[in-house]
DNA sequence: ATGAAAGCGCTAACAT
DNA sequence: ATGTTAGCGCTTTCAT
């Protein structure tokens, strides 16, 4: 054991180890780094040394020099939305496989925040960014990185001139609505998301375009805003009931919301009013998170692959950041596909 | 608007804000920090060109030479766990307002996972680091964070001799099955958490002393083992009523879950079985969960306090960061409350 | 194979 | 009030 606490502010630095190695500084650094010409038996010295004196190599004082760090930050708009979770851990488990630190800033949907948070990676000099999900205004200040050689990708964002990882939301809103029309609905409420959100807007998109695609009516009062919020969607329904039936559109015999959040809220509100689902009213979400198995009944919904999302924004980012500015960034769309489950399920149709 | 792209590697320097306000660069950077002497009209020329030349500082120079960083990492165990979102973005919202940047790792339970976090940590020479949620093997690393100078809080860990936020976990669940007994149950079962996990250990413990206390009966197979997830919970029921009612223990008439996620699985298990709850068997949980008010029926748990303990933590680790070595680093406790809903509610006792 | 020297971008004495 | 100097811990030529 070494002695600790002496000097408890300065941690051991490589001249610690040359000294101790019997070296020069730079032949410590060389025999650290593996990266040039030793003698195994220096070699040899210099590491038992480190290891003696429990030697952690100063990130900073390297990244100084080398003018590389080994940081990325990963934007999202709010940690506590499960759209995000799996993402996270996908991002986070690609970065720190390869030894590098994920800097994680939650915007709360602020432009200003966000903007903030880009700062404050700039000063960083991270290596890289993630965006993911939509801010809700500007989208200069992502531009704006690309002017100072740090890499970006997006997730969810594949407008803004920028690499991204998406998935076809008018797609996946088309699946549902597919979906539902098979399992005998003919009335298709829709709960969209916030305005201006990309992926909330595609899958409103979506969701007319399948109803049109299918010769299924469609009514201005079937649409109702959410706000991907689990109180939005019960919100939603509330709405969605006291104005249909009285004036020229009739109730709807399914919903499908634009993400699960909304729908378990959907549901919620429905079992609340005794309406059976999916008897009397079928729901359906966007997204497959994990609850919407276990609310009842289970939701079915168009699972998006969330995770691989993670992993192949991060990949992405270090094959940017490793490859040079030269290496090819090729957007990748990832496959969507339904999840069917009970709340459109037996007693339909 | 500034030429950008033209030398891509090299961000604007302090240096090129000097020559441009036409002052020496110790001159920019006291004008710049506003810690120190400058006439007002330098002071607004050094300005004037770091906004002209969009000038970003390097943190990773500054650290190297100030010996501080304003970065503090964050461990916790598995991102995906809902436990963990509200603590993070407490986290996350204290720190960035002060200007840190938060590094996350995930250790996926693994503590191999967790030493090597800790290691790219110090390498980072993060100022601070939060703990949340045990690793399941050694305390020895953590505690050797604290020969480095690294100031280090713990969230719900608090062994370890470190400074810490935690709940009373007996207590929580002495309040669950308080509740539990007063809407009549009498035979309580107990879905445990993973071994060797703190909380889950205290929960359990608090749990036996709560029937001991009330007089309620106890038995060997009303406790079953869980792994803290929703399929934990679901197995576990399956467990529990297929061994009891056969040989010494009746069946139970109520069910306490050490966690939420775990109540969740243990609601859909008895749903698929027939069995109403609450009439039949009441179910509560612990922790507070957002999805427990959207299963059915809505759970009732006993809420711990995540996005204050996130706050709480982050708040003392800037303290301690902050204030020096010297400064108090008072722990603390907060409390939990019981949170009724149906899965305990009408239709009993 | 090894070492000396320079310098990354910044701050912090110390002079002036 | 401003400039000069030194140096944080490391990597990287460039000599030897």
């Amino acid at each position: 054991m070494e002695r600790r606490g002496e000097q408890r502010t300065t941690m051991t630095t490589i001249k610690d180890v040359a000294k101790r190695a019997g070296v020069s500084v730079s032949t410590a650094s060389v025999a650290l780094s593996g990266r040039g010409p030793v003698s195994e038996a220096t070699r040899r010295r210099v590491l038992e040394a480190a290891k003696a004196l429990d030697y952690r190599p100063n990130a900073i004082a390297r990244s100084l020099v080398t003018r590389r760090t080994q940081t990325v930050g990963l934007v999202l708009s709010d940690i506590t939305d499960p759209y995000f979770h799996e993402i996270t851990k996908g991002v986070e488990h690609v970065l720190s496989a390869a030894g590098y630190a994920l800097i994680l800033a939650d915007t709360d949907r602020s432009a200003a925040k966000e903007r903030r948070s880009l700062e404050i990676f700039e000063g960083q000099r991270v290596a890289g960014i993630i965006l993911a999900g939509s801010g809700t205004e500007d989208e200069a200040a992502p531009l704006d990185l690309k002017g100072d050689g740090i890499a970006v990708v997006t997730i969810g964002r594949h407008h803004a001139g920028l690499p991204f990882v998406a998935v076809d939301n008018v797609k996946a809103a088309g699946q549902a609505v597919a979906h539902l029309a098979e399992t005998g609905a003919r009335r298709i409420a829709f709960v969209a998301g916030p305005e201006g959100l990309l992926a909330a807007e595609e899958r409103r998109e979506g969701y007319l375009a399948a109803l049109k695609e299918r010769g299924l009516p469609s009514c201005p009062e079937w649409i109702v805003r959410g706000d991907f919020t689990p109180q939005g969607g019960h919100r939603a329904v509330a709405e969605l009931l006291e104005r249909c039936g009285r004036g020229a559109c009739p109730e709807p015999d399914a919903i499908l919301a634009a993400n699960d959040q909304m729908a378990i809220g959907v549901l919620k509100g429905l079992k609340e009013r005794g309406i059976p689902v999916p008897e009397e009213i079928a729901v359906a979400g966007i997204g497959g998170i994990p609850t919407g198995e276990f609310v009842d009944p289970p939701l079915t919904t168009v699972a998006l692959p969330m995770k691989a999302m993670g992993e192949a924004a991060a990949g992405m980012l270090l094959e940017m950041i490793e490859g040079g500015r030269r290496k090819a960034r090729p957007s990748v769309w990832l496959e969507t596909h339904l999840l069917v489950r009970a709340s459109t399920g037996a007693g339909r149709a």
